[in-house]
DNA sequence: CTGCACCATCGTGAAAAGCGATTGATTCTT
DNA sequence: AAGAATCAATCGCTTTTCACGATGGTGCAG
């Protein structure tokens, strides 16, 4: 077997035309290079240089001229395979992050904007996917609004309430007792993911609101509510800024808060980028919820 | 410093999943896997597998994943190296030779044609100049009549006595006395390389044949002597098969024949190809005139 | 012939490679 | 829940390789 030291050696030798020139080159005594080119003779199973003997140069041999072309290539890609190392230790590589809207809204752009300040070179990509049965292969990183299968590994991010949204004046200000909702006309997300968790809760306990409209979108949710359509039952984040045309009212007793985790594929390494990424999303979610 | 013993390692455990069975693949036992994948872990500064445990295969991690990507690549080119130290020890490569005429008509065609045979993927490269100063450069093999420099080995191949070529009839059968040329019409080659040898021996002996053409074609020098321009002194060689139109005569004493030598860079270690042909070489010359 | 520059070789000590046995962790089976 | 099975890490040990310094041989120049 060929090893590069070795190739770094003849291709330092027929450079230099010297092996003790090549010796110190390289920080080797002259034994060791002439060793070193004993072997590599023997691999290759015929001379390599030609010596002539006194002051003269080496020559590199027509079968040592086939060696060394392999080789300077091999130690060329070795440095290129160094590199590729070094840029990935230092983040300069690629993220693949899945996300969902209420994310994409209040965390995500802090950390985006955080990691690619550290990491200039980095690669991030995001998919944004509402579902009930998240998929990680091809992640790295997922946002979720629940905990799921054993093969996988979250962090908890942060409780995000659920509160009532309306018009100002349409409800006493404070917190506004949980029976209020039944019968009570709402706009909502669609029952999934924790939006049934939530309506799942309500019913258990008899209350029973009339959803006149669902959407996944944040915006088209707020503006049914200021047309008057209703009040909305949503997580506290999905009201993205404070905004004087909504009133945001409490709930007592609360109901169970969206929980929002950042999950990975179980025992998964991480890169130092994903690594990186995991913290900014646990400091933005600390800024968030403190 | 990487080496491909490691990779190579690598490469078999992420094919395999499992250090063990790369272990048995490789010829090596698991703790020696270990032990290599620990190495290559420390070089690259950090893990390149998740070992889950137990039963399950092991998973590259997105550093190791980085490792074998470059890894793979090495491997392959080494394995080109291989392959293309194999090839040209097979003698499957290139080899260029120098000749000039005599031998072209001679000794190469038979040692190019054998050469071929034990070869059949060489690329063979002939150079045919006629001069008095041989420049070796980028020639593996010379064939030339004369010894030159001292950057230069030899090997003698041949002497080539040179004779007198008439018409038949002109000349009483059996050697003739140098003397007889003294005055006589001759057809020639051009006064150089060995030919400005034999002339110079003519003269010191106070022998002056008058040469009416010289022509560095044989057969064109030939054809001469058939059409009645006189006798051609030429090496035995240049007169290529038995012509019942032309008559050979030795001459007495004899001159100093054309030797013929292969010549080479001295110190130069030989191709195999090289070394072969050398051989061909010398049991075509050594046919010829045996 | 002597000095010089150079490579090969030898002996030695240190480092690394490789192995077998054992341990510890995890999963699957019963 | 307990045991069997699988698998990697680790330890102690031997063998091989690596690197070094010293020495010797070789071709060349003064």
């Amino acid at each position: 077997m060929y090893e590069l030291r070795h190739l770094a050696t003849l291709a330092a030798v027929a450079d230099e035309g010297s092996f003790g020139r090549a010796a110190s080159r390289l920080g080797y005594t002259q034994s060791s290079v002439s060793q070193q080119i004993a072997v590599l003779e023997k691999t290759a199973g015929g001379p390599l240089f030609d010596r002539p003997g006194g002051p003269k140069p080496v020559r590199i041999t027509p079968l040592g001229a086939v060696v060394l072309r392999h080789g300077r290539e091999l130690l060329r890609r070795a440095d290129d395979m160094r590199d590729g190392i070094e840029r990935f230790r230092a983040g300069d590589s690629r993220i693949d992050i899945g996300t969902f809207q209420t994310v994409s809204n209040t965390l995500l752009p802090r950390m985006i904007r955080e990691l690619r300040d550290a990491h200039p070179g980095c690669d991030i990509r995001l998919f944004e996917e509402e579902t009930d049965d998240p998929d990680l292969t091809g992640l790295d990183l997922m946002f979720f609004d629940g905990r799921t299968g054993d093969a996988i590994e979250d962090l908890k991010l942060l409780d995000d309430p659920y509160v009532l949204v309306a018009r100002p004046g349409d409800f006493p200000a404070g917190p506004i007792p949980l029976e209020k909702l039944d019968g009570l006309p709402l706009v909502a997300h669609p029952a999934i993911c924790h939006q049934a968790v939530v309506e799942g809760f309500l019913n258990a306990r008899g209350i029973q609101p009339q959803f006149v409209f669902r959407t996944e979108g944040n915006e088209a949710l707020l503006a049914m509510v200021r047309a008057g359509l209703g009040a909305a039952l949503a997580p506290r984040l999905a009201v993205l800024r404070d905004d004087e045309s909504l009133a945001l009212h409490e709930l007592t007793p609360e109901l169970p808060p969206r929980e929002i985790f950042l999950l990975w594929q179980a025992g998964r390494t991480h890169s130092p980028l994903a690594a990186h990424a995991i913290e900014l999303a646990r400091r933005a979610a600390a800024d968030l919820t403190g």
